[in-house]
DNA sequence: CTCTGTGAAGATCTTCACAGCT
DNA sequence: AGCTGTGAAGATCTTCACAGAG
């Protein structure tokens, strides 16, 4: 998981567990598209191919969320869509501000996932001049010395942070500051936030240097000489299905020559 | 998983549990900036708290690369550098193929991080004939036309794709057909791959969503209970922040394959 | 009979706590 | 002394397999 600080102390409430919720958002775009065929009903056994997790996994999921099926029969399709959406807390609007519009923060301005998923982009926030009022995605980019105030206007909890990586911990702080809660961060870089923030990390350079690792032992290896226990023949390979990841893995290093900063300054 | 088995993980030696090969490279990180700050040795809680991890954890995924460390002492920074680099193996070069360069391929591209280490950017790949040959990151974008070619020629086994959902699942057949095993997926689609490639998924829309599940966990109950959930007719909206929105979600129709394509078609 | 929901078994991952090297 | 390396306990997550609703 992503979370920053982590919060293990808290009461053992009511919850539905971590595995769990991170693979919702994927049952819900495959409830989504069968909804958009006007697909009445799936079993588990269809859902759970289309979001690629085994089936019992799938029932184990939605157990947690209630007994939504019928036995014999299946799932009811929009009936599950609104019940995921709720329990994600997508029935509800989440205006959203992205710190740092580079290539990255561009891209994500214009990934069209936001609108449709109950999150808006509120704003976008540069600490280039040049940058600001021009607009991305539509929306005229902000300076970042109103940044407190936008978010304050706003009602903003959550934050998105595509600046390069030198300039992500202060960005994170007057986030924080100013009332955000949730942090998804691009920079490659370790925040650290004060308790009850939440941050999420994506990093390609950290699921390139995995997918490497794997690669590395798919190839037979030369010099290494390990190997030695791997079956012959079909050498054991993860499944692809277990490549889903809980998403959020984090990292980049630096290089010898430039800085990664998760995308262009400006 | 698809169909078959579930591969038994293979117990051995070498086998580095998954949870710490995803760890590596935020320590490789970590230790590479103290490198570059000439600092000879660390110890391991100065190490955990520079990755965010806790210093227990730390040691025990080192425990399974083997004793690099000084008793009394800690890590020599170099020594873990390089064995942490050939674990990962990005000591050898990597080509890569990026497919689909709109605003989000362009921004990889321009990643930094890629070209630090291991990693090149063997050839960006796109189906816009008008951007063939137009140079993105010092790059000249080729045509998809030619993928087959570029992956053999460049004997590339690592590709990224950062195309629309709707092209995702048919250029990672091209990819893994002309011999790539591993595959970076930006398109919010589960791919499905024959036995023996990985694939691993950044979805941003994922990521946003588990934040806004914990996001209305911290929202407090306010209102009351939410529990029992009628039909979408009425979507509760609750703002979380001061100011508020008033957009419903929940099933909304979008893009063309129901959900949104990572970036801009390419 | 079909397919969900779930107790229980199994597999992983995390954390503890301390033996043992320096 | 200080700090690593690790068995063992604990917490989570996954998978099995079947009772039982429809």
């Amino acid at each position: 998981m992503a979370t920053g600080r982590t919060h293990r102390p808290a009461t053992r409430s009511r919850g539905i567990p971590e595995a769990t919720v991170a693979r919702l958002p994927l049952y819900l775009r495959a409830l989504t598209a069968l909804s958009e065929r006007s697909v009445p009903t799936v079993s588990s056994e269809e859902l759970a191919a289309a979001a690629g997790v085994n089936s019992a996994k799938l029932r184990k999921d939605f157990s947690y969320l209630g007994s939504y099926g019928t036995r014999g029969v299946g799932y009811d399709v929009e009936y599950l869509v609104y019940q995921i959406s709720r329990e994600l807390g997508l029935t509800q609007d989440w205006p959203i501000v992205m710190v740092g519009i580079g290539n990255l923060g561009a891209a994500l301005a214009n990934y069209g996932g936001f609108a449709s998923r109950g999150f808006r982009v509120a704003a976008l926030i540069d600490a280039d001049k040049s940058l600001v009022g021009k607009p991305v995605a539509g929306i005229p980019v902000q300076h970042i010395d109103d940044l407190e105030k936008i978010v304050e206007d706003n009602g903003v909890s959550i934050g998105v942070i595509a600046t390069p990586a030198g300039a992500a911990q202060q960005v994170c702080d007057r986030l924080v500051a100013a009332g955000v809660t949730s942090i998804l961060n691009f920079a490659p870089t370790v925040l650290s936030v004060p308790e009850g923030v939440d941050v999420r990390k994506v990093d390609l350079s950290i699921e390139l240097q995995i997918l490497a690792f794997h690669e590395q032992r798919k190839a037979g290896e030369e010099g290494g000489g390990d190997v030695e226990g791997v079956l012959p023949a079909a050498a054991a390979v993860r499944s692809p299905g277990a490549a889903e990841g809980a998403g959020a893995t984090s990292s980049g290093r630096k290089g010898p020559d430039g800085d990664l900063p998760a995308v262009m300054p400006a």
